[in-house]
DNA sequence: CAGTATCCTAGGGGATACTG
DNA sequence: CAGTATCCCCTAGGATACTG
């Protein structure tokens, strides 16, 4: 067991680090991650969502009201270390895509999706 | 697609990860990355290697000799990057450990293995 | 030592339909 | 809106054997 094990057991599956870098911008709601990526699937985001949840770096707010609302947000604790692993992943990717080419379609998320 | 896709498509798969993160340490040779990683099996290893060589984030040396040595290494060009990336997560994994509980075996590499 | 070559299976994930 | 419930496919990855 090497370091980079548990951050792989808990940011592994194909989802939870893109849902992760759109919730460290703000809050988002199920369906507001779904415009965001818009290749996932319901079943998936919930899914994702769920472990983001159990791994204690992911909170789901219910807002008991018609119709249903319900919001997803990072965990304070957990966000400093979150950002740690994410930014840089970001840059890289940026960075990649300049060189490579290639696009990037958001980098930042308007106030309302 | 979103920045995270980019490095997302390149450090994907069970072990790239593991293997950046022992290589980052010092070029190993295929046995020492096998003895380092002990669950991985051979054909996954050189797979591994492959897409991360064709990635242009390692790279494969081989000595004409026999036995036949070859060693891979964390190609110059991209160590600052992946350093960046691999050393959070690194940080948060023995840091998660050191609060939930499991453990980490290997953090720094013997100069032989 | 550093790999190919096969064969095979588990489960991650896709598609569609339905519900409080 | 925010989800379950099913069904199903496919391929990433495991196991074993062989080679220059």
């Amino acid at each position: 067991m090497c370091p980079v094990d548990v951050p792989l057991h808990h940011l592994g599956g194909k989802w939870k680090l893109i849902v992760c870098f759109y919730l460290l911008q703000r809050p988002c709601r199920n369906g507001e991650l779904r415009r965001l990526i818009p290749q996932v699937r319901q079943k998936m985001l919930t899914q994702q969502l769920r472990e983001l949840e159990a791994s204690g770096l992911v909170q789901r707010e219910v807002f008991d009201q018609v119709p249903p609302k319900v919001v997803y947000s990072i965990v304070d604790k957990e966000r400093a270390a979150l950002e740690a692993v994410v930014y840089p992943l970001c840059e890289w990717g940026i960075d990649r895509v300049g060189r490579h080419g290639g696009r990037i379609l958001t980098t930042t998320l308007p106030t309302d999706f």
